[in-house]
RNA sequence: GGCCCCGUGGUGUAGCGGCCUAACACGCCACCCUGUCAAGGUGGAGACCGGCGGUUCGAAUCCGCUCGGGGUCGCCA
C-alpha cells in the first residue's frame, strides 16, 4: 500500500528490513502492558500485531505520556523508530516479532469502551453477542481471514471468468414474483397498489434471456433471496456465482467449472487435497450407494439393499414394509459389535427423528459367514433366523466387531434415515479427513417429482431444464422416468451447485409446462415473455450456479456459513445488529397501500 | 409446523431443592513495578441466576407457559 497520511505501514507487516526506519502507525490497542517505567502495546490493524516501546520519561515527546489513560481497542496513531529486538526478548509467536517499534509521539485518535467480548480467537462466544457488535467481531483473525478469503474467492472468479471471455452482467433485484420454487421475499409497489415486486431467487430467467440476446457467455456473483427456514448452510439472502453459455452440452459446462474448482481450490488452500478428476455419479446410482444426492465421500461407509433377503420372513415389520412398496437397505458401523444397547438404542432414537418407525440392528462377534448364534446380538435373531442374518451381514459386507443397522420403510424414509445415520457414524468414528476437499458431481436427476400429495408433477429442478434427449419420448407415457440434464456439484457433504442444459424451443417448453399442470392461459401470464423469447432464435444454452458461501465456507473449514458472512442473519432471518426486520410508521405503510391484518407483534428478550 | 440442546456478574463456566446474602477463570477499576509479550504483585467493584406463573416451609436449582439463541426433520423449483 502506499504511503498514507495517517500511517506510512500496517502494524502486521513490520519486519526486520524495516529496521533502522521511522514509521508511523495506526490501529487497534490489542493488549497494555504497564511496568510503570516502560509501557508496551501491542498495536493492531488488519495485517497483524507489532509491539511498541514507550517510555514517557524527562527525555521523551510529552505526547508519550498520554499512554497512561490507553486502554483495550482505543486507537492510536505511533511514530517511532523500528528497532530490531535483542535476541532474548524476540517473540517467535509474532510474525512482527523480530523488531519493534520505539515510539516518539503519540496520538489517541479515539477513545474506546471495554468491548463486550475479547477479540481473541480462541474464545466461545454467545452468537446473539457477536452479530449484536459484529463491527468488533470483525477485529477477530478468525474473521479477517474469511473476509480475505472471500474477497479471495471473488477475484479468483473474475479473473478466471474472464480470461474465458465471460461477461459479468448486473441483473435486476425487484423482479416478478415466481411462484414456483422457494418462498419470495415481497416488496410493495407505492406506484401500483396491490402489485410486488419479488427479490430473485436466482437470476434464471434473466440469464436465459441474456442468452437469447446474444451474449453467449454470461456471468454475475448474485445475490439470491429465498424466503425458506435456515439452517446451518442456508442464509435467506446467499451469493450465487451464477452464469450461463450459449452452444454448450453438459460436458462443456462440467468441465469448465471442474477446471475452475480445482484452480480456485489449489490457488487458495494449496494444503488441500483435491482428488481428481471429480468422480461422477448418476443419480440413481448415488441414491441408491448413499441415500443422499449430496454424501460425503471422503468415507465410505455405502448402503446394502437387504430386501430380497427378507422379503419371506417371518419378521413382519421387513415383510410389511417390503409389500406397501419399500425396502429394506442397512449400513455398517464398522467396529459398532462392542456398542452397548444403550449405545445402540441411541442410533434407534435419531432414526425415529428423521421419520423411520423402528430400526434393527445386528452386532456380529464373528465373521458374519460362519457366525454362530453365540456370535450375532440382535433383537429379531429369532424372528430372522441365523441364516437370514448371515447373509445379511454378508450382504453389507460386514465384519467380525461391526454393527448393521436395517431400515424398513419407502425409499424417501429409509434414504433420509440411512443418510442421517451415515453422517454420524461417519462422525463418531472420526472418518472425515479435514485434509481433503472431495468434489463429486451427480448426473442424470429425474426431471419430475410428484408434490406432497402425490398430485401433479413439480420440476425437480426448474421447469426450464431440458429432458434427456433419449427419455423425451416418455413426456406423454411416463413422466416419473424421465431425466433432466441436470447436474449438482457436491463436496465433503454439502451441495455447492447446481445447474442444466435448458430448454431452448418453444414447443417443448410448452409441453413441459402443460406437464406441470400449467395451462396455455396460465402460461402466457407467467411465462409469456420467455416463451415468445425462445420464437426469436433462442440459441442452445446450459449454464449453472455455485453457492459461493458453501465454497468459502468449505475452504476456511468451518461448519456454519455465518462464519464467512460479514453480516448474517439469525436461525429466525433477523439481524440482531441493525434490527432488521423492522416495523415500519403507519403512514409508510399507507403510501404503499398496505394495511395490517394484525397489529405488529414486538418480542423483548 | 415437529423434535433436540442451551439461556447464571462484561465474557466463559461451576452450582441442579435449604451449606448461594451464588463460586472460579478471564476481563474491568485503583495502586505498585523500566523488558514484557496469556507480564507480575496487592487491593477492589460487579450477577439475585432470560421473563411470567406454579409446586414447596424454602427454588438459580422441580413443573408449565413464554421470549431469545443454536442444531435438525419438513421446507429450500
Amino acid at each position: 500500500m502506499r504511503d498514507g497520511v495517517l500511517k506510512t505501514h500496517n502494524c502486521g507487516d513490520l519486519r526486520a528490513q524495516h529496521v533502522g526506519q521511522e514509521v508511523t502507525l495506526a490501529g487497534w490497542v490489542h493488549r497494555r502492558r504497564d511496568h510503570g517505567g516502560v509501557t508496551f502495546i501491542d498495536l493492531r490493524d488488519r495485517a497483524g500485531l507489532v509491539q511498541v516501546v514507550l517510555r514517557p520519561d524527562a527525555a521523551a515527546d510529552a505526547s508519550l505520556e498520554a499512554v497512561a489513560g490507553v486502554r483495550s481497542e482505543y486507537v492510536l496513531r505511533i511514530t517511532g523508530a523500528v528497532v530490531e529486538r535483542s535476541d532474548e526478548a524476540k517473540n517467535p509467536n509474532l510474525a512482527s516479532g523480530d523488531v519493534e517499534l520505539q515510539a516518539t509521539t503519540l496520538e489517541v485518535l479515539n477513545e474506546a469502551k471495554t468491548p463486550p467480548f475479547a477479540i481473541s480467537d480462541d474464545i466461545d462466544v454467545d452468537e446473539t453477542l457477536r452479530l449484536e457488535y459484529r463491527y468488533i467481531d470483525l477485529r477477530r483473525p478468525a474473521m479477517v481471514r474469511a473476509i480475505e478469503m472471500r474477497h479471495g474467492v471473488n477475484q479468483y472468479i473474475r479473473n478466471f471468468m474472464t480470461e474465458r471471455a465471460f461477461s459479468e452482467v448486473e441483473t435486476p433485484i425487484m423482479v416478478a414474483a415466481t411462484p414456483e420454487g422457494a418462498r419470495d421475499y415481497l416488496v410493495p409497489s407505492r406506484l401500483h397498489h396491490g402489485s410486488f415486486y419479488a427479490l430473485p431467487q436466482s437470476p434464471q430467467q434473466l440469464k436465459q434471456l441474456l442468452m437469447v440476446g446474444g451474449l453467449e457467455r454470461y456471468f454475475q456473483i448474485a445475490r439470491c433471496f429465498r424466503d425458506e427456514d435456515l439452517r446451518a448452510d442456508r442464509q435467506p439472502e446467499f451469493t450465487q456465482l451464477d452464469l450461463e453459455v450459449s452452444f454448450v452440452e453438459e460436458e462443456d459446462i462440467l468441465s469448465l467449472l471442474e477446471e475452475m474448482f480445482i484452480g480456485l481450490t489449489r490457488s487458495l488452500r494449496m494444503d488441500l487435497n483435491v482428488p481428481t478428476p471429480f468422480p461422477r455419479f448418476t443419480y440413481a446410482d448415488i441414491m441408491e450407494r448413499f441415500g443422499s444426492d449430496k454424501p460425503d465421500l471422503r468415507y465410505g461407509l455405502e448402503l446394502s439393499d437387504c430386501s430380497d433377503l427378507v422379503r419371506d420372513s417371518e419378521f413382519g415389520v421387513f415383510r410389511g414394509a417390503i409389500e406397501s412398496g419399500g425396502r429394506v437397505r442397512a449400513i455398517v458401523m464398522p467396529g459398532g459389535a462392542e456398542l452397548s444397547r444403550k449405545r445402540v438404542e441411541e442410533f434407534t432414537a435419531l432414526a425415529k427423528t428423521m421419520g423411520a418407525k423402528g430400526l434393527v440392528s445386528i452386532q456380529f462377534t464373528a465373521p458374519p459367514a460362519d457366525a454362530t448364534e453365540d456370535d450375532v446380538r440382535s433383537p429379531v435373531l429369532r424372528h430372522l433366523g441365523l441364516e437370514t442374518v448371515q447373509a445379511i451381514g454378508t450382504r453389507c459386507d460386514a465384519k467380525s466387531g461391526d454393527l448393521v443397522l436395517l431400515a424398513a420403510d419407502v425409499d424417501g424414509v429409509v434414504n433420509t434415515v440411512l443418510d442421517g445415520l451415515r453422517r454420524e457414524i461417519a462422525s463418531r468414528l472420526d472418518l472425515a479427513s479435514p485434509d481433503i476437499l472431495q468434489y463429486a458431481w451427480v448426473t442424470d436427476f429425474p426431471m419430475f417429482e410428484r408434490d406432497e400429495q402425490g398430485g401433479r408433477w413439480n420440476a425437480q429442478h426448474h421447469p426450464f431444464t431440458a429432458p434427456l434427449r433419449a427419455d423425451e419420448s416418455l413426456l406423454d407415457s411416463d413422466p416419473a422416468r424421465i431425466r433432466a440434464r441436470a447436474y449438482d456439484c457436491i463436496a465433503n457433504g454439502y451441495e455447492l451447485g447446481s445447474g442444466s442444459i435448458r430448454i431452448h424451443q418453444r414447443a417443448l417448453q410448452s409441453r413441459i409446462f402443460h406437464l406441470l399442470g400449467i395451462g396455455a392461459e396460465e402460461q402466457e401470464a407467467r411465462f409469456g415473455h420467455m416463451l415468445r423469447a425462445f420464437e426469436y432464435g433462442a440459441p442452445p444454452h446450459g449454464g449453472f450456479a455455485v453457492g459461493l458461501d458453501r465454497v468459502v465456507m468449505l475452504l476456511m473449514g468451518v461448519e456454519n456459513i455465518r462464519e464467512v458472512i460479514a453480516f448474517p442473519k439469525t436461525q429466525s432471518a433477523t439481524d440482531p445488529l441493525t434490527g432488521a426486520p423492522s416495523t415500519v410508521a403507519s403512514d409508510q405503510l399507507d403510501e404503499l397501500g398496505i394495511r395490517l391484518a394484525a397489529p405488529p407483534v414486538l418480542h423483548d428478550m
